[in-house]
DNA sequence: TCCGCCATTGTAAACGTTTCAAATGTTCAT
DNA sequence: ATGAACATTTGAAACGTTTACAATGGCGGA
């Protein structure tokens, strides 16, 4: 093997220099015709291929973005990331993954290693946005960024998100309309998720707003809190799903929980909406597939990702005011949500 | 703004020479404890950064490597990444995300663009792994590489892998003893995925061997061929699922179109597994949630990222024989496969 | 013929690292 | 006192680009 052709190795062979090779490469219009083939020639017969590295150390931008999910394995984040990986891609941008389990430690080291690469901006979905060293982090540095799917509650950085505590509001508003009295939440720890958070005062907005101003009898709203990535929630349900307190309806906190918690419903013998009604937030594509097809509050989420890189780029450019765009999310029409069961009728 | 600091700053700070700051960052155990603060203080007080670039340009590894699938959207290879980007991680590696939508052209300019970075290697999911332009790339330039998902007839590429016509074989087994004598296949099609129509190739060889060696009066494999990303089945199954030829038992190249193909049972009327049977392969986590619960070859989708990345450190490491693993995979107890319905009840 | 202008090309200095070879200073046996 | 052996540090040359600036040559107009 020869070692590896470099601008100079085609300089050499095409007899310039390595200034019009360059030139050749970057902006082949200024450059007669006659060279600009003959330099061609010689890259493509010593397949040459440019060095990203030597020309992001020259220059100023990197052409590279960092992005931090928390994981992959929930659909909402990976569809997202194709979103921002398909607009990267048209724009020609490497895109440099990594993700964070949810776990601060674990984003402030993915942040600075992505930094150490001097990437250009980043897009970040954050475990809690408030209060957050990376958000610190980046404002010392001076280092474009864009939250996706964060609220933030400041609003000096860019955003892309659903109002999340309408999302839940509009949804738990729908069990209400149906008839449920008795309603609980299903939602990741609080400290690993704001929009955890933000989707549970939003349920409980509902339940107090349904309650003071049209003077429904509601129950108390409760809150059933589950680990991440944990898929198995009928141990956890057991005291929400049976006895004399159940519950007639689940608020989940996203689609996955939803699902894991129609499942949790079949162990309890319970059908979904005939028993206990179920509700999610995210719209993952499969909640639309499977039976019974899911409630959820639905929002754009490769679009979102899009979107997320579209700002990025204007942040990249220059622009000084960070945008942030709270999208409207859509209550898809499930079969996830029923009328309540009576009250009368006894359960286990 | 001060510009940002450079080795040199911080030699310059700590009144000593850059080498002796590259030795601090990359070998302190080879300098003075004392030396090793002052220098340390330094770049504290500085908010040093080393950038990785001008490392990657000087140095022959790069430490990073390319991972290219055919989109996030679809949890196997959203899972897959997840568990690649884990073990990446504990390695310090840095990972360049591309997705190729299946589209041939687009692998191809993935990777080019991933071997313009210097990539130390490549883990790649490719529409078809057979006869492809991208591998012979790979190959003539000397990069290491490992596929994933992909099963290819040459040996000399690394690949993991489940069997995936023995996955088929084992799903569409299930359902013949089942009682089930009409079959059809629904798959993506074929140019864009090898693993499509080797899976039907084991599901054509399932229905032969019981013909053939059992003796079961079994009707000729039917294929029905969906583009990908292709949620709503409803129309093209029509044929398949109604009429006199109705089969009574769908086996799906994709729990993705298992899931699908069981919603578009139920737009028509057809309980599954009461009047059909639907069978999925890979083993995305939302199989297990949902109702009824998905029969799958399952194969380990994080952990086989994690391997392959694995793989992939060896191979850099010098490692001249490129591994193979074909990973057995494992039928779900399901609930989407039950007995033949009697051949007389006519349906619609 | 000479000059200036323009188009084209070339020279050389960065960019931020790593690393080899060489320099400096210290210790110790002779 | 001398030099060998060693620990510590340094200078300088890469790595592959980009780009400001300078150089070259051809051409037309005076």
């Amino acid at each position: 093997m020869t070692p590896k052709p470099t601008m100079r190795t085609v300089a050499a062979k095409a007899g310039v220099s390595i200034a019009t090779v360059s030139r050749v490469i970057n902006c082949p219009d200024e450059v007669p015709t006659e060279t600009v083939e003959r330099v061609r020639a010689a890259m493509a017969y010593l397949k040459y291929r440019p060095n990203m590295n030597g020309r992001r150390l020259k220059m100023a931008q990197t052409r590279s973005v960092g992005v931090l999910v928390p994981t992959m394995a929930n659909p909402v984040f990976a569809t997202s990331v194709q979103g921002i990986e398909q607009a990267a891609n048209e724009d020609g941008l490497t895109v440099l993954l990594t993700s964070s389990e949810y776990d601060p430690e674990r984003e402030l080291g993915a942040v600075s290693t992505l930094l150490n690469n001097r990437v250009d901006g980043l897009i970040l979905t954050l475990a809690n946005a408030d209060d957050n060293r990376v958000i610190d982090l980046l404002i010392s540095e001076n280092i474009p960024f864009v939250l996706l799917f964060n609220q933030p509650s400041r609003t000096d950085v860019a955003s892309i998100s659903v109002d999340n505590a309408k999302s839940a509001y509009d949804i738990t508003q729908a069990m209400i309309a149906q008839g449920h009295r008795k309603l609980a939440m299903v939602a990741g720890h609080f400290e690993s998720s704001d929009r955890s958070r933000q989707r549970y005062d939003g349920f409980c907005q509902a339940i107090n707003d349904a309650h003071q101003k049209d003077g429904v009898e509601m129950a108390a709203p409760r809150l059933c809190q589950v680990g991440f990535g944990e898929t198995d929630l009928e141990g956890i349900l057991e005291s929400f799903l049976t006895g004399p307190d159940a519950v007639t309806g689940l608020v989940c906190s996203t689609d996955m929980l939803a699902i894991a918690a129609i499942s949790a419903c079949r162990t309890y013998g319970l059908s979904v909406p005939g028993d206990v009604s179920v509700g999610g937030i995210d719209g993952i594509a499969v909640g639309g597939l499977i039976t019974p097809k899911l409630c959820s509050a639905v929002q754009p989420t490769q679009k979102m990702g899009q979107q997320a890189l579209a700002f990025l780029l204007g942040l990249i450019r220059g622009q000084t005011e960070p945008q942030s765009l709270l999208l409207p999310h859509q209550l898809s029409t499930g079969e996830s949500i029923g009328p309540a069961r009576h009250q009368s009728s006894p359960r286990l």
